[in-house]
RNA sequence: GCGCCUGUAGCUCAGCAGGAUAGAGCAACGGACUUCUAAUCCGUAGGCCAGAGGUUCGAAUCCUCUCAGGCGCGCCA
């Protein structure tokens, strides 16, 4: 006999919707019957025939197809809707927890680049998805404040700077000597020791040194948080990598005292070959520190201070290896957390005439994609809806939306070129798109609330006309059903994007709805005379309209009512 | 050289704890606005799921090899 489990593993959705909702395939059961399957799938088919959870019961073939109550569906669907509100979807299975997400992480006197929207908008819907699960959260911008490129930086700046122009516009002219740096470095390799000696006086204190790092800071971070603020997107942490500067000589001590260090050409290892990886360097032979050391430390140190059930780190693929070693060093340091710390990768982007470089000067700013985006959206109003009122407010909700959407929509591990066609565009299954559904279902209601739409909304005792007044049979329609399915598959959903830590598996859903509902809209007339019809349709449009908000809400786009 | 990732329609991608005729969007073509926002909807066309073997009742999905592209492999982050 097979276990519950089993066949709860074997339960799938059918292929397309007159298949049923359910379905079990009964080829596994063959051999224990000894009959073939499609007679199987017969005989239970006419032994349990319906109940009031499915309407009906059949084989197709060796499937077993399971046709669910309609009309429950659609007024369990609508109640629960209504109840949770703009929770709809969330749950306390993370209560207690606290998960730490690491996104974003610009480096210090470095553009704000078209490359640093996928960890920017990624991690902070991951953080959304979390915190709507209950978890606590922890948002840290894991700066790039610190390192060699700073050494570089300051002789660039000490050599060829000028101070106005770098508070004037900060992140370019810093560019430009960072730029500037490499360009010398190639005809005069004495300016990448003298980059190092200055990272080394730096992380000793000096205090030239210090000032010109914390102005150079200070100035970037301004021009990153307007980058945020036009996003939604909130921290709750800045600790950058110079942030444990001073707390990593305890960890190299600790290393040591683990037998972990070695010593090679001068600097200090932890070797991997046994884990089939190279060796990690901790320490270079100048005694300066790497990356890794900062990142075993703030690991560390997070440990510590939040106690985390999960470290998530939203970082490229490029630096898969450099992950792996450090997970394997705290694992190594005796730490059984380290199997907590999840790196979340996600593919490259390139332009279209070849890679981005900093140091060549080939970027394509994040702010001019999102101006860009913007001053599209405010020509198609222009264009569609003149009348609107606070347009610029919706241009920005919709211009931005786009672009963050984009990011959202696809698995994170694949590559993609910028192109800027792609970000513009704004049908199909895009931000707007969404946002459009969205506005259009409100509109319904808006018009209906003019003369009868009031006994739904504002009543007092909605509960009781929900349970008893409205007839769901009357949703029960194949375009009616699907928008229901979908909505009902929503939490599942929400959490299947948190374990696999993919964004876009809750978009797809959101598009997935959006389509049904753009079907039903068309399909069906809502404001009819019938008023038992009109109210069934009326709360299905409602319903709607709220579970769309909630999902853009996740997704850190605005959901504006008319656009 | 070694390791990791990717390869599905002209383009961008879903589907990959094996299951029913491989799905969307864009682009193309043909339709639908005096009626709830046409940033919409409907239809047509478009596929040797990179290739070759294997496992299985059944493979886009699992295994092996090959090819193509990307990324990474001690003093950058």
């Amino acid at each position: 006999m097979l276990e519950f489990d089993q066949i709860l593993e074997l339960i799938e959705i059918p292929p397309q919707e007159d298949m049923g909702d359910f379905a079990v395939p009964c080829f596994k059961f063959a051999r224990t019957f000894k009959k073939p399957p499609d007679l199987i799938a017969k005989e239970i088919a006419d032994n349990i025939g319906s109940n009031q959870y499915f309407e009906k019961i059949v084989n197709m073939g060796p499937y077993l197809n399971f046709f669910i109550n309609k009309e429950m569906i659609a007024k369990s669907v609508i109640m629960d809707v209504y109840k949770r509100g703009s929770g709809y979807g969330s749950s306390s299975m993370g209560k207690g927890k606290t998960v730490i997400v690491e996104f974003s992480s610009p480096n210090i006197a470095k553009p704000f680049g078209i490359a640093h929207i996928r960890t920017t908008v990624i991690g902070h819907v991951l953080r959304n998805i979390y915190k709507f699960l209950g978890y606590e959260t922890i948002a840290i911008n894991h700066l790039g404040d610190y390192g060699t490129q700073f050494g570089k930086l300051i002789v660039a700046y000490k050599t060829w700077g000028n101070k106005e122009l770098v508070e004037k516009d900060p992140i370019p002219e810093l560019l430009k000597l960072y730029v500037k740096f490499h360009d010398e470095a190639e005809k005069d390799p004495v300016l990448e020791d003298k980059a190092r000696e200055w990272f080394k006086k730096l992380e000793e204190g000096n205090k030239e040194a210090v000032e010109l790092w914390q102005w150079f800071r200070d100035v970037s971070l301004r021009e990153f948080n307007r980058i945020y603020e036009m996003m939604g997107i909130e921290f709750d942490s800045y600790a950058g990598e110079s942030f444990y500067s001073d707390k990593m000589p305890a960890v190299i001590e600790l290393l040591g005292e683990k037998k972990l260090l070695e010593h090679s050409q001068g600097a200090e290892i932890v070797d991997l070959e046994k884990y089939d990886m190279p060796p990690a360097l901790i320490r270079k032979s100048d005694g300066s520190t790497l990356y890794i050391t900062r990142d075993i430390t703030a690991a560390i140190y997070r440990k510590e201070k939040y106690n985390f059930y999960k470290n998530i780190y939203v970082v490229g693929s490029q630096q898969n290896l450099h992950f792996q070693q450090m997970f394997k060093i705290l694992e190594l340091m005796g730490y059984d957390w380290a199997k907590d710390c999840i790196h979340v990768p996600f593919g490259m982007v390139s332009l279209e005439d070849g890679t981005m470089s900093t140091r060549k000067g080939r970027v394509v700013f994040l702010e001019d994609v999102l101006k860009k985006a913007v001053e599209k959206t405010r020509d198609i109003i222009a264009e569609k809806n003149p009348d609107l009122k606070d347009k610029e407010k919706i241009a920005e909700e919709v211009g931005i939306g786009a672009v963050m959407f984009q990011e959202l929509s696809h698995s994170r591990i694949k590559d993609y070129t910028f192109s800027w066609d792609n970000t513009l565009s704004f049908e199909g299954e895009t931000g707007p798109y969404v946002q459009y559904t969205h506005a259009r279902a409100n509109s319904v209601l808006e018009k209906a609330a003019v003369y009868d739409y009031a006994d739904i909304l504002d009543s007092t005792n909605i509960e009781t006309v929900l349970e008893k007044e409205v007839n769901y049979k009357l949703l029960t329609e194949d375009e009616a059903f699907s928008i229901l399915k979908i909505i009902y598959k929503l939490p599942e959903v929400i959490i299947k994007a948190m374990e696999r830590n993919e964004p876009f598996i809750l978009t797809r859903q959101i598009i997935d709805l959006a389509q049904a509902f753009n079907r039903f809209y068309h399909e069906y007339p809502i404001l009819v005379d019938d008023p038992e019809l009109k109210r069934a349709r009326l709360l299905l449009v409602l319903t709607t309209k709220n579970v769309l908000k909630t999902g853009l809400a996740l997704l850190g786009i605005k959901a504006p009512d008319k656009m």
